[in-house]
DNA sequence: CGAGGTTCTACCATTACGTCA
DNA sequence: CTTGACGTAATGGTAGAACCT
């Protein structure tokens, strides 16, 4: 951002303390050698979660989920529901499936038996799509789907292998889908607090700049003060310093405060309106 | 032991689909 | 019915780490 170009630059450091992670966290790789450990950034950066609505159990199947949730639905999702409720079957992952094929041999290598099974069926599906066109499907999540993707990534941002094997069973998605959302929840996270930090930066800027403007007028004030007050012409200008909310002059030293008018500054100090709103006093 | 190859995952930018006003 | 905006699922590419030869 350059905040040292910024033309209010008055030599404040502004040191943006969050809680939040940066921007750019450090990057924890392969989760699976690790899987029994925890994640070194599995934890959820809570500043940033929406609340959200758990409404099924999280040891629900979610084909249950669907079937007890959306009885006489009549709602948007009703074709979403219909897709799952054929995804259940051994036959039907055609409605969600949108996977590159080449993927799928990839990631067949190392898959666990029972993945395999899964993803063969989705490539199959995925082949036979409907009209032959490879146009892909956008699958939309269900509420419930949603809000169990969330509880899970409030407990973790990260999944290793088992857990998101664990999750897409219990959500009828694919592994690669549970991945592809928490890897989009993480941007989203990502995003929004890079929005909040922006917003609080403006705040910043506007407050020093606020601040910059004052001092400016504070000094004038001050040049003016000098010249026309003959008690100070004999005082080296760096002793006087003047406290910018009570806006009085201080003395020389702590010590010397309680005699003299005057404070000896110690050296330069800027204060930070954030944690300190009048250091000077 | 180091080099090169393989595999896996996280992350990123981008695309494209579904929904809604 | 069409259209544009928006949210988000999905894709493709890259980098880093662990493992293997």
């Amino acid at each position: 951002m350059g905040f040292d170009d910024h033309p209010c630059n008055t030599g404040l450091v502004l040191g943006l303390g969050l809680p939040q992670e940066s921007t750019s966290p450090p990057k924890a790789h392969n989760p699976s050698r690790f899987a029994n450990k925890p994640s070194p950034n599995s934890a959820p950066t809570s500043a940033t979660f929406e609340p959200s609505l758990t409404l099924g159990l999280p040891g629900e199947p979610y084909h249950q989920l669907v079937a007890s949730n959306y009885k006489g639905g009549g709602n948007s999702h009703e074709e979403a529901i219909d897709l799952y409720r054929q995804a259940s079957s051994p036959h039907s992952h055609s409605a969600v499936s949108s996977f590159s094929s080449g993927r799928v041999v990839k990631r067949e290598r190392d898959l666990s038996s029972e993945e395999v099974e899964v993803e063969k069926v989705s490539s199959r599906a995925s082949d036979e799509d409907e009209d032959g066109s490879n146009a892909r499907k956008k699958l939309r999540l269900t509420k419930e789907q949603s809000a169990l993707l969330e509880e899970s990534f409030k407990q973790h941002s990260t999944l290793n292998p088992k857990q998101k094997q664990a999750l897409a069973r219990q959500l009828n998605l694919r592994p690669r889908q549970v991945e592809v959302w928490f890897q989009n929840r993480r941007a989203r996270t990502k995003l929004k607090q890079t929005e909040v930090d922006c917003e609080f930066l403006k705040k910043c800027c506007e407050t020093l700049t606020d601040e910059n403007r004052r001092l400016q007028k504070e000094l004038q004030e001050l040049k003016a003060l000098k010249l026309s007050q003959p008690l100070y012409m004999h005082m080296p200008a760096a002793t006087l310093t003047m406290c910018p909310s009570c806006e009085r002059i201080g003395g020389v030293g702590s010590e010397g405060a309680s005699k003299s008018p005057f404070s000896m500054a110690p050296k330069p100090h800027f204060y930070n309106h954030f944690t300190n709103p009048s250091a000077a006093c």
